[in-house]
DNA sequence: ATGTCAACCTGAGTGC
DNA sequence: TGCACTCAGGTTGACA
């Protein structure tokens, strides 16, 4: 599933189309996705109009004009694509790209207004429906079960070696694990916990708490951690997220950070640090596959 | 409290 | 072509 640069790809990708847009009707084709579907589900949209859409983590929120806030998450294989009719000159980039199985459209908006003019239609799939929405009051959002233990945003201030040393002191978890925690850090997946892992060169069977000193101060580990996360997360995002079986952006393009891969799915291959002649390997942490390079990740 | 693991669900890929 | 099996971007709840 998407993590953070791929639902921050599909945030950007929908904000044009749903901020000022208007909720005409709600399709609600099963009760449920992971979980059931808020009760009074569409008549609590309809009629409403879209203020915003945020990200927080890999949860999406679309913020409405009556004060309540539509949570969405992606699980492992949601996505949203926009599809327009009537206005497709207007639409660019945004007219529709089939690709999905159209038996895993569960819900589908309907729009109107906004930046786009005639018959919209956001459609959200998602095969293995461990996506959900949820609805609540904007300004609990906070003090929301989903939200009110989530760790930093990585691209933000607020993750910096000293936040890591703190949450890692006297740990037992590895770093793998500590990484993908979404207390610690919120946004954060098994794709770029791999990839920003190889970044700082730390393995990640390393005891997290050696991020940590003795007196909970940041080590040498801690400080070249942050600039390898921050680095791959914005290189990702530049790129589109990653494609991988079935992401898609809301236009239905890939995007392409795949292919700038450094060790996942990338057992066997070559390590491409400079000057490292490491051979990547597969390990299971957590129960996720982990890639790392033995001889440059310590 | 902390850590591990199975479960949720469907589809794609592999090997026989 | 079919079948059995493994694996997949996430999260959570049961259990040790």
């Amino acid at each position: 599933m998407p993590e953070l640069p791929e639902v921050e790809t599909v945030r950007r990708g929908l904000e044009t189309v749903l901020t000022g847009a208007k909720v005409r009707r709600v399709e609600a084709r099963r009760p449920d996705l992971r979980f059931p579907l808020p009760t009074r589900f569409a008549a609590r949209l309809e009629g409403q109009t879209i203020e915003r859409l945020e990200r927080r983590a890999k949860y999406l929120i679309a913020v409405l004009s009556g004060g309540e806030a539509l949570v969405m998450h992606l699980g492992m294989t949601g996505r949203f694509t926009i599809e327009s009719r009537g206005s497709a000159a207007l639409l660019g980039d945004y007219v529709y790209q089939k690709g999905a199985d159209p038996k895993h459209d569960h819900v589908v908006f309907h729009l109107i207004g906004g930046h786009l003019s005639g018959d919209v239609r956001v459609v959200y799939n998602d095969p293995r429906r461990f996506g959900f929405m949820m609805m609540m009051a904007d300004a609990d959002r906070d003090q929301h079960a989903l939200f009110k233990n989530l760790g930093v945003e990585p691209l933000g201030l607020e993750l910096t070696a000293e936040h890591l040393a703190k949450r890692a002191f006297a740990r037992k978890t590895n770093l793998k694990t500590f990484l993908m925690d979404q207390r610690n850090i919120a946004g954060l997946g098994n794709i770029y916990v791999s990839e920003a892992l190889h970044r700082a060169g730390l393995s990640p069977g390393r005891a997290a708490r050696f991020l940590s000193d003795r007196r909970g101060l940041p080590t040498d580990r801690a400080r070249a951690l942050v600039p390898a996360i921050k680095s791959v997360l914005e290189q990702a995002i530049a790129a589109g997220g990653s494609t991988l079986k079935d992401y898609r952006d809301a236009g239905g393009a890939k995007g392409s950070f795949q292919d700038a891969f450094a060790v996942y799915g990338r057992e066997g291959e070559a390590c491409q640090r400079l000057g490292c002649s490491g051979i990547i390997e597969r390990s299971v942490h957590a129960g996720r596959a982990t890639y790392a390079c033995k001889f440059c990740q310590r």
